[in-house]
DNA sequence: AGCGTATGATTAATCGATTAACCAACTAAT
DNA sequence: ATTAGTTGGTTAATCGATTAATCATACGCT
């Protein structure tokens, strides 16, 4: 900056004010030295700004682990909307554990983050960090800054389902403890309506009684009935997949199966896996606005009290789910046809 | 740390060389600052730091794109393997394009990054950026830093498969460009022997031409004779393995599939895949220690001449890849066996 | 005693951008 | 013509940590 304000006679703090717009400074003399600035190939140091203005323009991202797939939907979408307003992303990863989520915040915030978008494992809250912090759960956490619409997700799928004919469910979660596939558990049961019937089944229990690969144990539920099992991710969704084919059922014809996330998988397994598909991109921009304007005006809200408020609010906290439906899902099977028919269709 | 110095009555300057082990402090005074910077709850402040040293201690991770469901793992365990040698990890996705990819580096760069490591999309070369960087792509491709070795994985899956007893190949990659995968698949081709045959098809091709989700049309080749798929990618071997399954086809009984990265879904379906597990966090560890390396030596290169190299090399260029058999491969049906037999086991 | 040498700590400059305060010159209005 | 206001720009302080240069003791040795 020094070497533009030699190179053009004028001082630094001038060649400042004109490419920052800020001060007063003739139109031309703007123009030379945009000019000189580009010529010069000149690239604002983030230190100097940072140390000067307090504030890095870096947010942080703290995900809850690898395990999930959505991971890079995610992180891709919040560098997009992130960079698009001019500001960094910093990855973390907690690895699941509440502590490593705790240790990993806080590397961020010694970082100099100005704020952070948790994606929380769990539910687990967070304490004071000492800077915004945007939550992506479920619109039913408190806390929640935005996130996607789990529970109409869930009704969604429910309904088409129903529509389709079905009336005996297997409902399957992994994760009891888990707000958003509670949610979207939630939201399918509103929707199923009175005569039908519906049983829950949470994997990580099942697995924690049987073994990390154990069978579902499908084919029983399918034997009483069941013709349609809907999972709260695609990644289930799958599971089941295989185990039904492996085991001579056809899906659609005999039993639909639906998931959820269109993870990158769904679209091309075969049957394709009906599912429904949330909005990262807007999930992003949403939660990275809400964080950046609290910290544009954020000032005033140090000065005044502790730090108002932890968590920022966003314009919309819900943001609508689509319904994918694709080719694991079809009419029920006559509920007259014997079971096992081998050709069904 | 003003503070800490006006608390104790010494300079700042002591304070900083006491925290920093540097100067000449002595021990008693050493432990008085140390105590009271916890005390005092001081945090180094980045900024501060960067602007004086001129190293940011951030790190630029450039993924290739999001479809790579690879990147979980690859983010963190660069994100491990960073922050335990003090960096943090500024991540950018390229989205698979080159354009992208140039302005992601841009970005990354302006913002001050130390150093980057990039996971380049189909080979491609990095110019001249001004820091150090970390290619990771595979060991065939020159200015590679570190990587699996792909070529040996190859060989290892398809020597698993002919010690089955298979001699009618199929190999599936996606894209006839990409390093990696050509390696994949070169390693296979080198350990199938000369008793048996092999047809390679490119889905990338194959789908340009017939449409996105377009069957892969692999019962023709079963019926041809094939008894061994593999897949460069756990992906491409899930879409076989369902393809197969809803076409009647018994996995392993009549045809054994095989995939490349083991990827979350891979130990769950039924039947679990066989597949090549790569040690990633070992790769990113290598990865970064070298860049680092060069970064803290690096005064010297930058004032020596115009960059000395570009891309770091790392103490090892090649990470073994480790054979994961589980459920989807076995012994080759009988040649004899005519097809569809129905009961082949 | 006198000289050289460790040892322990301080001073002050520096990195690059921002910004409050100030100044000069010119215009407009009473 | 004097004052008030506007425009265009400069000065200098500041953010926090690092570090070369310097200074002040104290110690050892002949």
């Amino acid at each position: 900056m020094s070497m533009i304000a030699d190179a053009l006679g004028v001082s630094s703090a001038t060649v400042s004010n004109a490419l920052s717009g800020k001060g007063r400074v003739s139109t031309d003399l703007v123009d030379k030295i945009r000019k000189k600035a580009d010529e010069l190939g000149y690239v604002p140091s983030n230190a100097g700004r940072a140390l000067r203005t307090g504030r890095s323009n870096v947010l942080g991202l703290v995900l809850p682990d690898i395990s999930n797939p959505l991971f890079p939907q995610i992180a891709q979408a919040m560098e997009a909307a992130a960079s698009n307003v001019g500001y960094g992303v910093l990855i973390a990863d907690s690895r699941g554990k509440v502590t490593t989520q705790t240790q990993a915040i806080s590397r961020l915030i010694e970082r100099g983050v100005d704020g952070l978008v948790v994606i929380p494992r769990r539910g687990t809250r967070i304490g004071d960090v000492g800077c915004p912090v945007a939550m992506v759960d479920t619109p039913s956490t408190p806390g929640n800054t935005v996130s996607a619409d789990h529970w109409e997700g869930g009704a969604k799928v429910a309904r088409h389902l129903v529509d389709l004919g079905h009336k005996n469910f297997l409902l399957i979660g992994h994760d009891p403890a888990s707000n958003v596939q509670n949610d979207r558990i939630g939201g399918m049961k509103s929707a199923l309506g009175r005569n039908t019937r519906h049983t829950t089944i949470w994997l990580e229990t099942l697995m924690h009684e049987r073994g990390e690969r154990a069978s579902l144990g499908l084919i029983d539920h399918v034997k009483n009935g069941v013709t349609a099992i809907a999972a709260v991710s695609d990644l289930h969704a799958l599971r089941v997949l295989t185990e039904l084919q492996t085991a001579g059922i056809k899906v659609p014809q005999q039993v639909s199966v639906t998931g959820f996330d269109d993870l990158i998988f769904s679209p091309v397994v075969t049957p394709s896996l009906t599912t429904v598909h949330m909005d990262m991109a807007r999930i992003a921009e949403l939660a990275i606005a809400a964080l950046v304007r609290e910290i544009e005006q954020g000032k005033s809200t140090v000065q005044n009290g502790k730090a108002a408020k932890q968590t920022v609010t966003a314009d919309t906290s819900k943001v609508s789910m689509e319904l994918m439906v694709r080719a694991s899902s079809g009419p029920a099977a006559s509920p007259d046809a014997p079971f096992p028919t081998g050709e069904t269709l």
